[in-house]
DNA sequence: GTTGGAGTGTCAACAACGCTGACTTAAAGT
DNA sequence: ACTTTAAGTCAGCGTTGTTGACACTCCAAC
């Protein structure tokens, strides 16, 4: 049914896209993003916080002063469950948040000293891993998995993307 | 603190290891997931299943036949975890559980033909994004994709990951 | 042959974190 | 004054992880 209809594949230069190329694809995505959190999931399982919490951490760090609404469409979820987040990390005070100025409905969140250290802590042990993953893969193999990366996104979710590396410079 | 001791980076090579593109690495691996089960979730959400029944479904697909331990040891869950999803799958008639005829203790694992429909609805929408995203960053970058992925997987991981490929020739 | 341990699978209960829906408060915009 | 928007809250539910306790099967030692 899905087999190529045409045959395997023109040439050699397809091959790449045949349905077992496709699902060694998909499971190589399933077993590395594995990976790629187990090693923040280990710290964060001995604070009884979960990968909601160290996604929060991520993204008001790289954004400081942003607001709740923004946040929320970063990150993809319900208000509602963001703010069971974030309310536990203000309590613990890893985040604080202040009253806009202009606008005083919205609220900017930043990170404290403690949240920072935190955020960093999680940041290190992940960046080590990726660090590994990208010496041993080369320059030319992290911009391919770059650029399949961003083609494999939402569109909505390529602009939020590309909007955060820009706003960072 | 990890702002690269020894200066930003030896030279152009190198640029890829900077904290500022690890940190882009993070992000394009969480937004480009999240577009990668999107599809197949929403047509999961319409089922009372998640992802958890998805990834059940395309491994039993691509190992017949399996028991219930070795399943367990690719998804990486608890064996109570896992039985919970399969109890659903096969009270609903997409999974069989057969008794092992030398062993009577092993389950073994077959889709039936409900099951294999199933499969093949999720397998497609999800080949179709993929699909897409290799056609657009190129036979080259699909190979880094795969290098750096593969090198993010931790030990077991990989294992395991090339075990299947092996499995299927 | 019986018994004890290891292996495989099942059931029950709990926690994290998504979701929807309904509601309040406060501040802007018109 | 009225409506819209930003944020927060409460209640409740579903999926999917977890641990603990238990049943069935096999095998090997006694």
């Amino acid at each position: 049914m899905t087999e190529a209809p045409g045959g395997q594949a023109s040439g050699e230069t397809l091959l790449y896209l045949t349905d077992e190329q496709l699902r060694q694809g998909a499971e190589a995505m399933f077993f590395a993003y594995r990976g790629f959190t187990a090693d923040p999931d280990r710290i964060l399982a001995g604070l009884s916080y979960g990968r909601a919490h160290h996604r929060a951490l991520h993204f008001i760090h790289g954004a400081p002063g942003t607001t709740v609404n923004n946040l929320l469409s970063i990150l993809g979820v319900t208000k509602q469950s963001l703010n069971r987040v974030l309310r536990t990390l203000i309590a613990d005070g890893l985040v604080e948040s202040r009253v806009g100025r202009d606008d005083k409905r919205e609220r900017h969140l930043h990170l404290t000293e403690a949240g920072r250290t935190l955020e960093q802590e999680l940041t290190d042990v992940q960046r080590a891993r990726m660090r590994t993953a990208y010496r041993q893969a080369g320059p030319e193999a992290v911009a391919g998995f770059r650029k399949v990366l961003e083609a494999m996104m939402d569109p909505e979710q390529r602009r939020q993307y590309k909007a955060l590396r820009e706003g960072r410079g």
